[in-house]
Parts: structure tokens; C-alpha cells; sequence
DNA sequence: TAGATTGTTAATCGATTAACAATC
DNA sequence: TAGATTGTTAATCGATTAACAATC
């Protein structure tokens, strides 16, 4: 059965919402709806796609369905991945703290200004672009972020996919097309803030 | 009537499209939709809630198309933006090209850290957080970007919100809740993260 | 047992796609 | 005029919500 990809997103939010619930031992749907805004039938829809649970009259145990939702998302251990570009924003996710705290580990750096290339930050040396296939398919990596200007992006992107990278998420804002099989999530900031001004345009209207 | 957020997120991907489309007078749904993988059915669907752009039989003449869609997202004009954080993302959001090229300045950044008040970057001085409201209510600015720690995030947002701000794009982990007329896009990126490693699982599997 | 809450099925709602009359 | 393509309505599809039997 195909499962719709915001019930994942969903999922993900109950995840974060258990994490920071240190005290009950069980939780309602209800109890879940109240803290993340989606409602209870929603919650328990997007939990029966992957399995039983909970008890009915009692609720969910906590911790149980931590563990069950960590596997399901897949961050029951942790993922190596790979960097390419070094920019502000690159150097930015490089250092974010999020990413470690949930079991992400960036392995790898690209990029291709030799000013760049040998520098060490949060630990990572910058290797050469031109290195990207040979370290990616040694280490086995499956996963990479790409922070690099619009004109490169298709090209290491097509980079990625043949180094057998499986994952992508895209900061560059261009919307290249990869093979099925390979999935590619797109963050374009300048998109999203569209998003917003488009909200503003019509409240202040 | 109400028009899906997907619709909107779409009308941005057709403004990109239409961008690197120099040559071309006309273009029509189907050509459209080659370049962004949106249903032709779709696109005109979209475009017909906001008015009637095309030509019955010829298509839709770009530079009129381009137009209306910078008139209907809001980016027919400058936008001025608030930026609240100053560490690593906060710095390379400072830096980062794309918001300029589509006409939002950040014109502010404000930062709690005395270490980095007064200092300037990328031609802005860094103020003081405790000066967020008085600078935001006399330039009358009414987007924020958010990129503080996770801990700090509910009482910005809530300082912005009472400063008079009505669209946020917040990338602190945390989903605090506004007021209705206050827009608040949360980008967290280790939850974009654990989309591609739900992916991930179920490809290798 | 009585009360509560799950898991699941059916009903509703909304968004996408298909079809086609209108028209350039 | 004939061919092409829009704008719009109707049909389909999929996701969300409501309802309730099963069960702790």
C-alpha cells in the first residue's frame, strides 16, 4: 500500500512530540492530537499503517512507540552522509547540532574552490569535488546534502546519483531530475519565502 | 475561495520555469508542464483561480504570465525582513545570494550573544535581541526569518508576533504555536532528513 | 463490570485529472 | 476555415474525518 508522504511527515512530528514528553507511560491519540494539532483519527490512521500499537482503553506506551516510530522512520541508528559545497551554507550545515543529535552524521565534505579544498571545519576536511565518486562508493554513503550554487547543482547532483547516492536534499534552488529510485527533496528559501509574502500580500489586502 | 497551498507552492515552480525561459513569446500548458512535471490540466487549473492569462489556442505569452505570477505571489515589489539569530545558519541566510536576487533584503539581525551585538555582517550590524521590538515596529516590517537554538524559539516568536510581525519562516526545531493572521512556515531539517531515511529503508529493504 | 480508547470501516471532503465547449 | 489550446465543468481519485465494534 502506498502511504502518503504527509503522513510520514506527520510521523515525524509525533516523534518529536513523544521526545519531549519525559513523564507519562502511556498516551492517547487524544492526548497526542492535543500536542501536535492533528487530530486523534489522523493519529491513529498513520499508526495502523505500520502496525498495532496501542491499546484500545488504555492509549499508546510511551516508550514503546518512540522505539516503533525511530524504526519506522528509519533513525534507529545513525546515517553517514555526504556534503557538497563549502559555501556559508554548506559550512552552516556542516556545524548544525541538529543533525548529530538525531543520529545524522555528515562524514564527508566537497567542494571545488581550491581555497577551500584542505581546510578543516567542525572536524571535516574539504576534499576535492573530483574525489566525489571515489570516497562516496569506498564508504558506502547513501545519502548527501547539496549547498552549491544554482549553475552546478545539476551536474553534482547527476554526480551523486552515479556515485550511488540514494538521497538527496537539495538546498540549491533548481529542480533537477533524478531516476526512480533515487529520491530528491528540494528546499528552495526563496520559494518558501514566496510562500509567505503571497500570505501577506492577502492579509494586508 | 479557498485555493490549496499546494496550488501556491506550484505557481512559484512555474514562475522559476518561465525565469530561464528567455526565447519563447508563448508558451502553452503542455510546454509548461514539460519543464515542471505539474499536469498541463493542473497548471491551467491553477492559474484560472487567480484570473484568465492565456489565449485559447495560442497559450499564455510569458512575459504577461511572468507579471501576473510576481503580482500574485507578492514579489512585485522589495520586501524587507527581519533575520533573529546570528550563529552559523543565521550567518549564511545573512549571506545567502538567492534572497536578494528575488528582491527580500534582510534589513535587520538581532542576536542575544554580547559577543556578537555591534559586530557587522555582510554590511549589517548585528543588534541587540532586547531592541527586536522597538526596531521592528518603527520600520514596519512584517516577515521574520528564525534561526535561534530550539529552546529560544517559543519566546522569539512570540516577541515578534507582539512586535507586529505576521509571517514567520522559522527553522528552530519547534512548532510554537501563533495567533490566526500570523503565517508561520517551520523548516526543520533533520525532519526533512528523516523523510529521506523513511525512504532510504524501504528502497534497501 | 463500566469506562475508555484503539483499530478499522464507511462517509465526507478536497484536490487532481479528464473532457470538451468556447475561441483564438 | 481548420487546428490548437484555453477556461471550466464533471468525473475520479485520494486523503481526512466520523463512527463504532472490539477490547483493554
Amino acid at each position: 500500500m502506498q502511504i502518503p508522504s504527509s503522513s510520514i511527515t506527520r510521523l515525524s512530528i509525533y516523534y518529536r512530540a513523544l521526545l519531549s514528553l519525559k513523564d507519562a507511560a502511556l498516551i492517547s491519540s487524544q492526548e497526542l492530537s492535543d500536542f501536535t494539532e492533528c487530530s486523534a483519527s489522523q493519529i491513529r490512521k498513520d499508526l495502523a499503517y505500520f502496525g498495532q500499537f496501542g491499546r484500545p482503553g488504555c492509549g499508546y506506551p510511551v516508550e514503546d512507540l518512540k522505539r516503533e516510530l525511530k524504526k519506522i522512520l528509519g533513525v534507529d541508528k545513525d546515517w553517514d552522509v555526504a556534503l557538497v559545497g563549502a559555501g556559508n551554507l554548506g559550512s552552516a550545515l556542516l556545524a548544525y547540532k541538529g543533525f548529530k543529535g538525531q543520529g545524522f552524521n555528515i562524514k564527508h565534505a566537497f567542494d571545488n574552490d581550491t581555497r577551500k579544498i584542505g581546510k578543516v571545519k567542525q572536524g571535516i576536511r574539504i576534499r576535492d569535488i573530483e574525489d566525489l565518486k571515489k570516497v562516496i562508493k569506498s564508504s558506502k554513503i547513501g545519502m548527501a546534502i547539496v549547498a552549491v550554487p544554482q549553475e552546478a547543482a545539476r551536474e553534482i547532483i547527476d554526480r551523486l546519483v552515479s556515485s550511488g547516492i540514494k538521497a538527496i536534499l537539495n538546498f540549491a534552488p533548481a529542480r533537477p531530475k533524478v531516476p526512480t529510485g533515487v529520491e530528491l527533496l528540494n528546499i528552495d528559501l526563496s520559494m518558501e519565502l514566496e510562500r509567505l509574502t503571497y500570505f501577506l500580500k492577502r492579509v494586508r489586502a
